[in-house]
DNA sequence: TGGAAAATTGAACACTGTTCATTTATATTT
DNA sequence: AAATATAAATGAACAGTGTTCAATTTTCCA
């Protein structure tokens, strides 16, 4: 059936076009700020037709969360061709924060905002596989490290589980606009700088 | 003038009521959900008159946030008897965190929420002095673990905030749900015994 | 072409934070 | 004690939100 084809196509279609109006509005005039109506009118279609589509926002913060994890799951993935577990280790971190400091929207929704969480639960039940996959890429490249003779005397998962924690708690301050106006000598160079140094404490002897 | 002073205190018992049940109420209905009108009516008046203590919700809030920070900075002085820096470092830590899991709703908003900043920033040109005083307590206490030999070759300040951002992590991480789901063995033993654990990496000989 | 099915609509609903003219209560003066 | 002036409290009204759903328009196929 051609027909029946086609039309799934051009719903799939109006789907993406509204995650992309959503998207281009929530970075350009901030999530809180961006209206069902605003989406509606940025597509020229009625607020109506939205909900067709999608059954309430939540839901299309959790599309757009998806998508996040695509890009920072692709830009993290290409680091495996680094061999060498440990400067992997870097880079993901270094990559980490550069996506998280080039995009605190989409950052924000994908680790700190309960609503595409809420959404999530309200379907699938409990699992959230764009943050297991994710915590995955780490925890395996930490294995490695171990395994090279690294982080000696130090179980697998508390490791990693610290190491996202920190690079997150640096992402999740500056974007919660925390750091500033804490007094830090060096505010803009302490992310990055901070996450290489304090790597190689980890690492110590 | 006996009399203007018994005004002005009463207005301040309106005040600090008002803070109480919005508190009350933050706490059982969460803040999302909290409205001005449950507010007002909690305490038996009208909105309008609210808005004459409050100048707008996110006043409200930050007069929250301040309070959070009176709390958390109480728990945190009296660890001052502890002498030993190293010692205090891990109570911090651990105060830190126990502060965080039982009260995720005032750590979110001292910690992650934009409302009180924003209210701040109107008010005050870009200073932070609870999240500052907070601060200043943990790096003194990193300083002193430096003086008596430990985190050999490290700077305080990145240090410090590596920490602070480790722990933050954790905390904001488990307050956004974003833990349970990514399949840590023992994911309710992980922030404590994470931090302890970590700390010790970072102080390895 | 006619009528069934699908897609789209936008007015209406219940809610939000916020304002401000009006009313009520309190204090001061005559 | 009555009249006045000041302060405090009010709640209807406004502009905005997410969401629903009967009514309309468009699309499809017999």
């Amino acid at each position: 059936m051609g027909i029946s084809e086609r039309k799934a196509k051009e719903k799939e279609e109006l789907k993406s076009m509204i995650l992309g109006a959503a998207k281009k509005l929530f970075l350009t005039k901030g999530i809180e700020q961006t209206t069902i109506r605003n989406i509606a009118q940025e597509i020229e279609y009625s607020v109506g037709t939205v909900y067709v589509y999608y059954k309430d926002k939540n839901c299309i913060l959790h599309d757009l969360h998806s998508q996040g994890f695509s890009a920072l799951g692709g830009e993290m993935r290409v680091l495996f061709n680094v061999s060498d577990p440990m400067e992997r280790l870097k880079a993901l971190g270094r990559t980490y924060l550069k996506f998280a400091l080039e995009n605190p929207d989409m950052y924000d929704l994908m680790f700190s905002m309960k609503a595409p969480m809420d959404f999530l639960w309200s379907v699938h039940q409990h699992e959230w596989n764009e943050g297991k996959n994710t915590f995955e890429l780490l925890k395996s490249t930490v294995a490695q490290c171990i395994e090279k003779g690294h982080f000696k005397g130090h179980e697998l998962e508390p490791l990693s589980f610290a190491i996202w924690s920190m690079v997150h708690g640096m992402a999740s301050l500056h974007i919660s606009q925390r750091i500033q106006g804490v007094s830090l000598a060096n505010p803009e160079t302490m992310l990055m700088r901070g996450y290489d140094e304090v790597l190689l404490l980890f690492d110590k002897e």
